[in-house]
DNA sequence: GTTCCTGCAAAGAGTTTGCACGAAA
DNA sequence: TTTCGTGCAAACTCTTTGCAGGAAC
């Protein structure tokens, strides 16, 4: 999970600063979507100067040059980030305890070409989110 | 689209109040879900006395019942209600004018059996948004 | 008569903005 | 030296809450 977080930066024609280092390295040290608030929290532990104005910017900036994700989960009701994966994925959401799992199917390989054709429609992007209990908190 | 709202309420416990009947009413009328301040909105224009709080706690009660349903537009940021429909949907949403068009496509019924099998997941509920140009309005 | 719903005002969470200073290129 | 990013404080949007009066049952 190592990144050039220098280089990246480099090629957005983005500054590298520490905060921004620091945003994009911890993001790269997760294994599921994190909200704003929980990036922020991780930050500090670390004893990184951070303010939450900087970090909104900042999510919003990588947001626009494609760098982070964002992806809204219905069952806490808040919007999450991750960092653009090399693979598109979508997640399991446990409703008891929040974990997410990623899946790697996903239902646009076959549902283009019926959307596209019935209805002239050109998909840019998709969501999809699966709710329920995970293995270990099933009823 | 009529309703009997009168029953709807009685059925689940709810007193019937003209606000309510007001907000069913207009909801029951919509082709597409609308957020809670376009219903406001609606609401006022046909002089229906109305209070924000009140509109929210509606919403919240006729959702804890089931009587209508959540769903989140990541294209406009912004949670919507609908009635709850007799028959599963899913839409497409034009990034552009943000017209809501409903698909009967779900891939839930060939996913299920994958997801609980190789995650023992017990799937609950799931969403699926799908974003792009509408037909008027492509490039 | 009791229970529940409503309106009002105030508070709360999450997010955005203007401005001046400071760091990166 | 210029441009861009940051911190701070204040504003803003959406939503929730406490309370007292009033409507529904």
């Amino acid at each position: 999970m190592s990144i050039n977080i220098k280089k990246i930066l480099h090629q957005h024609n983005l500054k590298h600063t520490k905060q921004r280092e620091a945003i994009l390295k911890v993001l790269a040290k997760q294994k599921a979507p994190i909200s704003v608030e929980e990036l922020y929290d991780l930050l500090r532990q670390q004893a990184q100067t951070m303010n939450l104005s900087t970090l909104y910017r900042s999510v919003e900036t990588f947001s626009e040059h494609g760098i982070i994700e964002k992806i809204f989960s219905s069952i806490t009701n808040t919007n999450l980030i991750q960092l653009q994966s090399r693979h598109h994925q979508h997640y399991l959401v446990c409703i008891n305890c929040h974990k997410m799992i990623p899946i790697d199917y996903c239902p646009m390989d076959e549902l283009l070409g019926y959307i596209e054709s019935n209805f002239h429609f050109k998909v840019i992007d998709h969501q999809l989110e699966i709710s329920g209990y995970c293995d270990t908190c099933q009823p």
